[in-house]
DNA sequence: ATTGCAGGGAATTAAG
DNA sequence: CCTTAATTCCCTGCAA
């Protein structure tokens, strides 16, 4: 009975496969691994801090401009308020070659707030919302985006030291990176929200495979990451916690609890 | 029958 | 050496 609604949700991808393809020049549904480099390259960038200065904006600002139209207060609904998400980031200004390598985030360092204790998990179906239809198009307007010049912008941040935190630092976990892509204004073709209030999430079928890359790559995993393999992982949350399996193709529902400790270290810490 | 996604067992890694 | 949090592989079930 959430098959029709399916329908409506493909709809909107294959809306944002097209505003790709426009640049892409290929066929939406016949290249699933959208430009890896393109959008690691775009998400550093953006990530320390807005610069549009790059060769092939062209294909950025597709994206990128109706990422940062203006800056909704609520765009996240729920209570994010994303000005230190980027700082996380600043760690490492180096070129894409380090991003590739593995981005550091002193953010989660700290071991004190991370209790991520294990819940019981009920897997019932939550009733389903209208979600997608409503929110999911409406809410990704976009939120902060510093009015700040590209001009000055890399100086600030090539002064900014600590490229090796080491000391203390976890691992960053996949829960916590897939918030941080959600995010992400850039990683809207590959996972969004279905219903921020509630931490539902959904990953695009056509390029989920990307964003797994993405993480592999953060992780500096030998072989390549997939979907299949990230889902996997994703599956052993379900039995601690963190994130449950909504029935709903390709959507997860952060758990409550680690909803509000990944709101409250983005914007509190 | 095939495909895409979901679910999970099991062995293996990479930290801490 | 032990545990955690994946990662990798693989196989089953299911629905379109």
């Amino acid at each position: 009975m959430l098959t029709e609604m399916e329908t409506m949700v493909y709809g909107a991808e294959i809306k944002l496969s097209g505003s790709r393809g426009a640049w892409s020049g290929a066929a939406p549904s016949s290249c699933p691994d959208v430009d890896l480099e393109v959008i690691e390259e775009y998400l550093q960038e953006n990530l320390l801090e807005i610069q549009p200065a790059h060769t092939s904006t062209s294909s950025i600002t597709a994206v990128g401009q109706q990422a940062h139209t203006h800056q909704d207060s609520r765009i996240i609904e729920n209570s994010w308020s994303g000005q230190h998400a980027y700082e996380w980031h600043c760690g490492s200004h180096a070129p894409i070659e380090e991003f590739k390598r593995l981005t550091p985030h002193p953010a989660w360092s700290s071991p004190h707030n991370n209790q991520w204790e294990r819940i019981a998990y009920s897997y019932e179906a939550p009733a389903y919302i209208d979600s997608d239809s409503q929110s999911s198009s409406s809410q990704y307007q976009d939120y902060q985006d510093s009015p700040s010049p590209p001009s000055d912008s890399r100086d600030r941040k090539s002064r900014n030291s600590l490229p090796l935190p080491l000391s203390g630092k976890r691992k960053e976990r996949l829960f916590q990176f897939l918030f941080e892509m959600l995010q992400t204004p850039s990683m809207r073709s590959c996972i969004w929200w279905v219903q921020s209030s509630s931490g539902t999430f959904q990953f695009s079928s056509q390029n989920k495979e990307s964003l797994a890359q993405l993480w592999g790559r953060r992780k500096g995993n030998r072989k390549t990451m997939t979907y299949q393999k990230m889902a996997r992982a994703l599956r052993n949350y379900s039995r601690t916690g963190e994130i449950h399996k909504v029935k709903r193709k390709l959507t997860y529902r952060f758990d409550e609890k680690t909803l509000r400790g990944l709101q409250g270290n983005s914007n509190a810490l």
